[in-house]
DNA sequence: ATATTCATCTTACCTCTGTCAACATGAGCG
DNA sequence: CGCTCATGTTGACAGAGGTAAGATGAATAT
């Protein structure tokens, strides 16, 4: 039970025989995502933390389990954004949830490898669990802008959850496309992606039909 | 230029010497991706149509290439069925809107692992430009129902790129939070999965807003 | 008809990756 | 003080993509 180094930044090499190996292979798999030079490999991951390639098993059983934490970890963040984003957002439910769109979509575009593995197929349903809570986790913020919408009188009564995910559907779909299909916009063009997205975000509350 | 077995669908064995391979690859590469009992591999494809796994060289520089060219029958299919949909959904541009999403997520569900596929990361952008037209080309439906909605006075007027967009958008997030986020809603459970296309197409119609 | 050419395919080999097995090390407890 | 067991290391293996050099035979020229 002894504990140091725990934010693993970068202080001290190797703590002494062995530090907190599991968070800092996760931390060093989360920065080669980041910098996405290379694809994420399980021995790249051990390297920069300095063990053997094989120490990892000691704290995952595969690689899955590996990009399992580091998926969970990314929600996390995906949820500190996107929830930060919409307390700033100030009072109005609309403005909430264009602001908590446009967090969910940049968080995409500035961590599109992360952003990839936390969205990506499972492999194995073992580890899917934690994952997928942590996903939903990150879903909440969504669900309560819309509630508090709806109650509000900001946006008209009906199925909460079905308003969630069809908010969620739409960031989602477009995030996806702006990372993989930059057919018109490139991931640089942040502008161009916010403008993009505040035209859907109207369309969504206008909707398509004829008033 | 001599051609023969032109269709390749499973007619004789090796045609002499060489058969057209390079279509049989595709082939066989998408009918790894759609059994998805493993992964697919280059040497798998070779496996499949009989050569050895360096025969494919002959006609792909490396397996992003292959890749591509199975994207690219996975968009020809994907518009033939968005098209049909929209065909068969009559002359309403909402109802051919609810077909074509519909369409559209049920490939999507159909064919997981090609869709992934289709959308994934293009590693190197040499392939990426018949591939990006190909995607562009299966998203053409829906821009046409847009514009011929708008005109015919069924949807709002408006910006038709920013409404297609909008549109594809969402569906192709629903898309691949069916795929890839089983949370509420298991491939198997189509119902479930039109169910809630049909609301969030409801929203969309109708938007938010308090009318 | 025969010889030649050249795309196409095979064999052999290389590197990289995930994973397993056997061994090493040292922190903490009896 | 010595054991034990979690944690790490070394070494090896199989499967993947990819390259290089040689084989094979269809098409073409002579």
């Amino acid at each position: 039970m002894s504990f140091m180094d725990e934010t693993g930044e970068k202080g001290d090499e190797k703590p002494y025989h062995h530090g907190n190996l599991r968070e800092a292979l996760v931390d060093a798999a989360l920065g080669i995502l980041e910098r996405e030079e290379a694809p994420l490999t399980l021995r790249a991951a051990a390297k920069a933390v300095g063990v053997s390639h094989t120490a990892p098993y000691n704290h995952f059983p595969d690689k899955e389990a590996l990009l399992a934490a580091v998926a969970i970890r990314g929600f996390g963040k995906l949820e500190d954004k996107v929830e930060t984003a919409r307390t700033a957002a100030g009072a109005d439910p609309a403005a909430q949830l264009a602001a908590t769109g446009e967090a969910y979509i940049f968080f995409a575009v500035d961590h599109p490898a992360l952003f990839r593995l936390m969205f990506g197929p499972r492999k194995q349903d073992g580890h899917s669990e934690e994952v997928r809570a942590a996903g939903l986790s990150a879903f909440e913020p969504l669900v309560r802008v819309m509630r508090e919408g709806m109650e509000a009188g900001t946006f008209h009564e009906g199925d909460v959850q079905a308003a969630a995910v069809t908010a969620w559907s739409l960031v989602h779909g477009m995030a996806q496309l702006a990372i993989d299909r930059t057919d018109t916009l490139t991931p640089e063009d942040r502008e161009g992606i916010a403008a993009r997205f505040r035209a859907s975000h109207a369309i969504m509350m206008q909707g398509l039909a004829p008033r």
